[in-house]
DNA sequence: ACCCTTGCCGAAACCGGTTTCGGAAATCAG
DNA sequence: CTGATTTCCGAAACCGGTTTCGGCAAGGGT
């Protein structure tokens, strides 16, 4: 084998993939070396590593991932295990979340491996085999718990992961998160400015971290106003729209209503348009409402939701961004990211047109029609 | 080593994996033995093939399929490309269907690789590429087209898929599908035995092959029936709850408007409740509206839609159980399977209250005062 | 008793990479 | 100019499996 072989020709019909054999030989170097030259060891002259580059780049050589994982354990996959149980209304989001996974991990050679599980202890169960039988290198958490169990396991069996939100222990965590908290306060900081003076807050599940952001997000809101904070004023665990639907109805039915609601949840703030629609009355007029997510739906519903979008794709972008990083040896501390919702002002919210007592007295002319 | 060592205890701390080998000499026999017993081989004495196997279980031996995978090339994986473009409505359904395939893969020990992809140009290459770098065995091919590149692409590749959904061509194909032709012509049926006698129907989307097959089967209701086609009555393309209302916006404003409407797509058939509410008209009095598809907004809309509802979950569990069949060495005429959508009966539909001419009438006074 | 199958398994090559090890050539110190 | 380092690369082992090949022993036919 001299080195002035001419590079393979155009692959033909049969044609194997080359191999790093065929890249050594075409050179006249030994495999070890191609392979050292391409993965950046010290111990590789520069001259000869251009060259090994360049007829690696001109025969289109592409290592077989399986192959290197033998000897190095790597795959450079990257895990994802959706906990599919009752309908959450998070589903819409999931399209976008997996296309912006996917379209990182594909542009940087990597693979997406997704598994699915219905309860925690079955998604626990199935991150455990994907990592012992080494299709994933590591995992993308979503929907992260206060306490999170997967990350107990994750942290124990020593295997890189990253979050979708954050988590109360944050040692050993990477994580890429939204601000909801923010956009809550903004949302009341807004409200205030139509004139309202009673805001509600419905928040979303209590075992997810994120409505623990969103809470302090909502009081935060109310302190700078120097609003006091009411339990009447606050409903938890709703993220679908018969829940959202009942925390309104709640909140409705109380003496001195309030005039504005601020959902943690995009789906439960439909629900709470339909519990306006109950007493005749529509988000955007008498009561205002202001969700958070930026689902699809809100956009077609009527009147169109005022929400804080967040934008999925990216999120799954950056998520499998910071989790290679992560696994091609950064240190976790750098890989904290968060970004803002942005707010899609639409129908649902505006001007105070009515104080929390002329509303009192409109839901209780309405509510003996219905219900 | 002796045939009579005992198996290795149980993993303590930094354990490696149990290898092939491990068994081999546990066995006090060849690795390659080990391998045939495993793998079936009819070389292999029935006494050793059970020996061997009792010590595999016992050792918790599982073979890593990327060192399989150097030297059979299957990696014991399936691959899935979503072809994420604008928002079309059939994401909802996203996660089941995942959930599905996930579940039967992880059972069977196999995995799933999922791609995106924007447009179809893009999805091909991405097909390719993942074939190529061997990251999938073979593919599950969702929402095919009456005449789909990605069959033709993995049929001169030579690459084993399965089609959910059916295509012009058969050659080569497995496939799971649901039968919407005969879904549609149920409806067609249901609702004359309502006493309705105009009935129209809004198709999907026509590059898919589903909407031939559907309307193919809403004519068959009506000729069961002894009704007439009328071009007047058929809309398509409606995929999104917008184009759905446009669609039956166009077909109220006829001269004699249908008293039922029968949807290709329940997100359509939701835009056909809000053209209702233009009128001031509800679903399920005067017009009757039946769905296709059984997501579940259906479930919470007013009224509720009434539904031949597809069991996603089941469609990728299927799917996914086919193609290992398939990349197994199962004959494809075998792996053909069709079920039927279910009837979920609701409010949406029910009997003729008004004739076409009357419907005219109200239409035209509620028209003046809406739009 | 002998040859020929057949059944069954060990040994070794192989898959496509990575990593270790050792030595030749080049560079440096004195 | 010599000896000691460095620099750089070839050779070979290795990863965890699969598959080929050949041979020993038992069984069958005559």
């Amino acid at each position: 084998m001299t080195a002035g072989m001419k590079p393979k020709p155009v692959s033909s019909a049969g044609a194997r993939r080359t191999t790093i054999s065929d890249v050594a030989n075409a050179l006249g170097m030994a495999k070890g070396t191609v392979s050292r030259a391409l993965n950046g060891y010290s111990d590789i002259s520069e001259g000869t590593r251009l060259r090994v580059q360049n007829m690696a780049r001109q025969m289109d050589y592409r290592p077989l991932s399986h192959a290197q994982a033998i000897r190095t354990g790597r795959v450079r996959s990257l895990g994802l295990v959706l906990q599919t149980g009752e309908y959450d209304g998070h589903s819409p989001m999931l399209a976008d979340f997996l296309a912006g996974i996917a379209h990182e991990v594909g542009t940087q050679g990597w693979t997406l491996t997704v598994g699915a599980a219905t309860t925690m202890q079955d998604t626990l169960a199935t991150l455990k085999s994907l990592s012992e039988e080494r299709k994933a290198d590591g995992f993308i958490i979503p929907r992260t718990y206060t306490n999170d169990p997967r990350v107990d396991l994750l942290r124990r069996l020593e295997i890189p992961f990253v979050l979708y939100g954050r988590t109360q222990d944050p040692q050993d965590c990477a994580w890429y998160d939204i601000h909801g908290g923010e956009a809550m306060s903004d949302a009341v900081a807004r409200l205030v400015s139509f004139g309202h003076r009673r805001i509600a807050f419905i928040n979303g599940g209590v075992e997810y971290y994120y409505s623990r952001l969103r809470l302090a997000g909502y009081y935060a809101g109310l302190d700078q106003e120097g609003m006091t904070r009411e339990s009447a004023l606050l409903r938890q665990g709703a993220v679908t729209e018969e829940q959202g639907e009942a925390a309104a109805l709640e909140l409705l039915h109380q003496d001195s209503p309030p005039t504005a609601i601020i959902c943690a949840v995009d789906r439960a703030a439909l629900g709470v348009f339909r519990a306006l629609r109950r007493f005749g009355l529509t988000a955007g007029q008498e009561v205002s409402v202001i969700g958070y997510d930026g689902i699809a739906e809100g956009a077609f519903a009527r009147p169109q939701l005022t929400t804080f979008a967040v934008d999925t794709y990216k999120a799954g972008n950056r998520l499998a961004h910071l989790l290679i990083a992560r696994l091609l040896g950064s240190p976790v501390e750098g890989l904290r990211e968060t970004d803002v919702a942005a707010l899609v002002a639409r129908d649902s919210d505006g001007p105070a047109k009515v104080t929390s007592e002329e509303l009192a007295v409109i839901l209780r002319q309405n509510s003996t029609q219905n219900t």
